[in-house]
DNA sequence: TTTAATTTCTACTAATTATATAGAATTAAT
DNA sequence: ATTAATTCTATATAATTAGTAGAAATTAAA
């Protein structure tokens, strides 16, 4: 499942994306127009900004706008900055990729074959998802 | 991700898988064998009773064993009974569905149809892989 | 150069969930 | 009765999630 964190960076994305090319948005007028405590959407436009997805302008009349555009952004990459791997356990991670603790050998354990099948469909299905796939519903 | 308390579901019930017919198993050979702590283990056990993928047997010489065939269980079945919904959103799931209470119009909301779009392919992945197509590997 | 409006940074808090552990009660075989 | 197992209920601790608070830095414009 996608955190509350995850989603609202989505509906934030998604704002963006509708507004008008070279438009620049203020957290305020996000907050209000996705139902987003405006405290918390602050944290996750920097989230996002750390992420290279969005990017400010500081100051009067500043406020946040698409890096790239929403068919560059995947819910892949979404996933990624904010609730980490796509695989179900790190083992079959690629970009988050850490051993079981609890595994006592890797190469013989009958789960990992399974869950990197899983990870490359759930990818595939995940990157075949943009922001603008998703506005043009 | 699957928790931890799913991950050790599934090596539990792939130890039961690997046993022969009519075989009953205690709970602690299965922490031993799979590395398992044997208290936290008890609970899960008694978890996937209650979802009934497994059987037990009690007192002297009791334990568990499978309920259904290993064909029969699939990763969906045991993350559903564990980590819950499928989807990455509630309200994009059957199973656990539930409505976003910061969204004002479900029908009107863009990220719903992605989602349901991402749990069909996640499903039909998680369908496909069985406990037994683990151990066969 | 002051003011207003904005992002940015750091710290804190409260609630929930995850990961166990402890111990007594129950059940069944010998 | 005794032994060995499950089952039940309660507790503990740590991490994570979701959010809040407030001050500092930045920028545009009056």
């Amino acid at each position: 499942m996608l955190s509350q964190k995850t989603k609202y960076a989505l509906k934030a994305l998604l704002y963006l994306a509708q507004q008008d090319a070279n438009h620049i948005s203020k957290t305020t007028d996000i907050a209000e127009a996705a139902n987003i405590p405006k405290k918390f959407l602050e944290q996750i436009l920097l989230d996002l900004k750390r992420g290279h997805l969005v990017g400010s302008k500081q100051g009067k009349f500043g406020g946040y706008y698409l890096l790239k555009s929403g068919n560059e952004i995947t819910l892949a990459d979404i996933h990624r900055l904010f609730d980490g791997a796509i695989a179900l356990l790190p083992c079959a991670s690629i970009n988050f990729y850490e051993r079981c603790l609890d595994c006592k050998d890797e190469s013989e354990c009958l789960l990992r074959h399974g869950l990197i099948t899983i990870r490359e469909e759930t990818l595939k299905a995940m990157q075949g998802i943009t922001i603008n796939s998703l506005v043009k519903k």
